[in-house]
DNA sequence: AAATAATGGTTGTATATTACAACCATGTCC
DNA sequence: GGACATGGTTGTAATATACAACCATTATTT
């Protein structure tokens, strides 16, 4: 193992480490509002914008357990955000629908996080922003693509499929 | 609101989606070993490489909370991988050893993150490297920037503390 | 068609991370 | 000497999360 490389394993440490500091941060409370965490956000916007979702499509926005989609969303229901329906053609499966109180909800939330958004856009340099968007993705497709054996995903980026058990890298 | 600024923004929500899960996956278990956590390695790391470290001193590297330092550090006491010591010059401090137990340990989860290091390293094009690392570096900052700035139209006032604003441990 | 497997979802249980507040001991400063 | 600051621990609580067991339903195989 060369010197220059342990040096570069070292940043990554550091940057990982960071990167997890700044993940926690982008989930304070304080980002958003009206007692909406981030994941209940993500819900509300993948709600909001596709029509006829349910749990199971939930299971790989969020990339978590099929448990813990049912409690993320259970607060959801229980404020009338989010309203279940049963499918006829399916009767295991639990259709969501966006109420007209999520969506309020929802929009107040959207301009919560428009002013963090507007803030950290704000601290970088204009000319960098591409970069920024590119190179970020490059790296989160480095981490996915370690993560699953078999990253055989959709080209929806967003859609990061990684059960737990396809999580075993190396 | 201009319609490009909300695509923006929506972009820079899902980039932080993945962020979080990027972040979440590089925590697992699995890129470790021997049992020792993300943040127990960080700690180590800390003590490995540095001389004369305390509590307070880990509050910062971690970035959190000094209770919680005392919580992330007891395993690794109980595993005596680190030894507590009291100072005579300053009886409230509590200064922290690694042990030669804790060194090898910490030698060998370095040889696990390294593995896992250059997996994601290998799926990095070789001259976009560079780049990674510096527009990573720029957004980890805007984010930090915000963090401390940003105490947000919050009601309810959880306002992130100084600890925070040390986020930077390079 | 009967048996078996797969899918969708919930609940029970457990763990990790984390904060905040209250508290104690010790230092520092006026 | 008293007020305040610093370092640390413990109590309590919230959130996030997984895994396994389970139930109901649907799909597949024999």
């Amino acid at each position: 193992m060369s010197k220059a490389s342990v040096e570069h394993n070292r940043k990554l440490l550091f940057l990982i480490a960071e990167l997890c500091q700044a993940a926690r941060f982008c989930r304070q409370d304080s980002v958003f509002c009206e007692g909406v965490t981030f994941s209940q956000f993500l819900i509300l916007d993948a709600l909001a914008t596709r029509e006829g979702l349910k749990m199971a499509d939930l299971h790989s926005v969020l990339a978590v357990e099929k448990s813990t989609t049912t409690r993320l969303i259970r607060p959801l229901i229980e404020r009338e955000l989010v309203q279940r329906e049963k499918a006829e053609h399916d009767l295991r499966a639990t259709y969501l629908r966006i109420t007209p109180a999520g969506k309020e909800t929802y929009r107040r939330v959207w301009d919560c996080f428009t002013e963090f958004a507007g803030t950290i856009r704000g601290k970088i340099p204009e000319n960098d922003m591409n970069d920024v968007y590119r190179t970020l993705r490059i790296f989160i497709d480095a981490i996915r693509d370690t993560s699953s054996v078999c990253a055989c995903n959709s080209n929806d980026s967003r859609e990061l499929k990684n059960e737990r058990s396809e999580f075993n890298i190396i």
